[in-house]
DNA sequence: CTAGGGTTAG
């Protein structure tokens, strides 16, 4: 396989291994899935389709437990929080399988994404109770998912009491903290935390670059440079991140100029350039429209000693979809191929976005299907693409078609995918297609997705005019009285 | 689960 890989690049640019480029087996490829697998799918439908009681009696036996097999369906079951949290819950009373910390990790994170707060602590004493943590990692779910849901003034707390668990912050967990505050866009919290405790912690580099970064996701590059210059005063050295950060930072808030500029001093004082830096560079001149420039960027990387990776290729790829041909993407797509270069689902997905995108949806499809022989299998983001395709095409019965292939088989639908399909049922102004949105927005909840109001409200208006009462007295039942909803949807 | 690059709509 290394060699195939030398042979297809050329024995000039042999520093392919730190290179996270899967290669391509194209000769021989991979054995076939373990038997395992087929376990997998028929053990996870019989979880979605058994009651909760039932599946406390009949599971433990059903199968040698492992934690990797629970660790699969538990992963499974994302998309399903109740049946999956039933499935941990129906293994607790196995008489010689113990749950893993990090099954229990899983369940606390399934739990805390239904914002099922009673059930999350109640796992976190569980496993307190049989000495299994909650460790740091444990934490760091929690407090991510805090976040995310908006309740960083909590998280806070939380990180900030860490010691009374027994576990001492550190600098690995600060800065992981910190991270989690600036991806959710709250960078302006972690500078504040930063600033009381930059002594305490004998911040690094890593949290100055954290911090960079999370001004720049907010696109406020003035103070991301603002932040590393306050780290070069006090003597911390950027490395070639902190620039891709920068550099990544100019193209998301529109400064192509500046990203060139710097792009050029950085070649000019000779500072390390890697593959994440030319592919912020294909990607973000592609994005802006400047697609010969990218095209230069991706062909002068090689030049440099500098090899793509699947990632450039995606960027580029991409960049052909949204801003020449898809025909000149397939083109790159095939290259990449001969190459020897195994493409991912981002891959794919980029090029069925840019099929759906131009009408052809057939061969999108038809990609759809060869991603299966390949290492990857079609994911929600897939799905969801061209469902919503077939949906803004008018093709509901194909939008359907795919839809009911995901609840069979292993890539459950997510509150996208609901979202999209109950979006969907609004534009033919049909009393039957309201109904559908209706029983989906049933389903949906049964999942553990929590719609927004505007969705029930939309549903329940579309039902009254098209003369759904009873219909919508149900779903009205659904939402007012919360002795109906869902325990996890109780206050 | 300690930082950076590809997928999400015009």
């Amino acid at each position: 396989m290394l060699k195939l890989h030398k042979t297809a690049i050329g024995p000039k640019f042999p520093d392919f291994s730190s290179a996270k480029t899967p290669l391509k087996p194209h000769i021989a490829p991979p054995p076939p899935p373990a038997v395992a697998e087929v376990d997998v799918t028929s053990i996870t439908n019989h979880v979605l389709k058994t009651n909760p009681e039932i599946l406390t009696q009949n599971l433990p036996t059903l199968v040698q437990w492992t934690p990797e097999l629970v660790h699969t369906i538990l992963k499974r079951l994302w998309n399903h929080g109740p049946k999956a949290l039933q499935f941990f819950k129906a293994l607790d009373s196995h008489l010689s399988y113990t749950h893993s910390a990090t099954a229990f990790d899983h369940a606390i994170d399934i739990a805390a994404r239904m914002r099922d707060y009673k059930t999350l602590w109640a796992l976190v004493a569980q496993m307190r109770t049989i000495k299994l943590g909650p460790g740091p990692k444990t934490f760091a779910i929690i407090l991510e998912r805090y976040v995310a849901s908006g309740k960083a003034d909590k998280a806070v707390d939380l990180f900030l009491s860490m010691h009374k668990h027994g576990y001492p912050q550190d600098l690995t967990s600060f800065n992981s903290f910190l991270d989690v505050l600036c991806k959710a866009k709250q960078a302006e919290i972690a500078y504040n935390l930063f600033k009381v405790f930059r002594r305490k912690f004998r911040v690094d580099m890593i949290s100055y670059n954290i911090l960079a970064n999370g001004y720049c996701i907010m696109k406020r590059t003035p103070k991301a440079l603002e932040i590393l210059k306050e780290m070069v005063e006090r003597g911390l050295e950027p490395n070639v991140m902190t620039y891709n950060i920068i550099l990544k930072g100019f193209f998301r808030a529109g400064q192509t100029k500046e990203a060139w500029e710097f792009f050029l001093q950085m070649k000019r004082r000779k500072c390390e350039i890697d593959v994440v830096t030319y592919t912020t560079m294909v990607h973000g001149f592609g994005v802006a429209g400047e697609v010969e420039r990218s095209r230069k960027l991706f062909d002068e990387m090689v030049g440099a000693g500098v090899l793509p990776s699947v990632a450039t290729y995606n960027a580029l790829i991409q960049v052909l979809c949204k801003k020449d041909n898809v025909e000149n993407a397939i083109l790159v797509f095939d290259e990449m191929l001969r190459k020897g270069y195994l493409p991912n689902v981002t891959t794919y997905n980029v090029l069925i976005r840019g099929l759906c995108h131009v009408g052809k949806m057939d061969r999108a499809v038809e990609y759809m299907d060869k991603m299966k022989e390949d290492e990857c299998e079609p994911n929600v983001q897939t799905y969801n693409l061209v469902i919503r395709y077939y949906c803004d095409d008018g093709e509901f019965a194909k939008a359907f078609e795919l839809f009911e292939k995901m609840g069979s088989g292993h890539c459950l639908p997510n509150l996208d995918t609901y979202n999209i399909l109950i979006s969907a049922m609004f534009v033919r102004k049909k009393s039957d297609d309201l109904v559908v949105a209706g029983k989906l927005l049933i389903e949906m909840i049964d999942r553990g997705f929590l719609p927004r109001r505007f969705t029930f409200n939309r549903i329940l208006n579309g039902l009254l005019l098209t003369g759904n009462q009873e219909f919508a007295r149900e779903i009205l039942r659904l939402q007012s009285g919360s002795g109906r909803l869902p325990r996890h949807f109780r206050l």
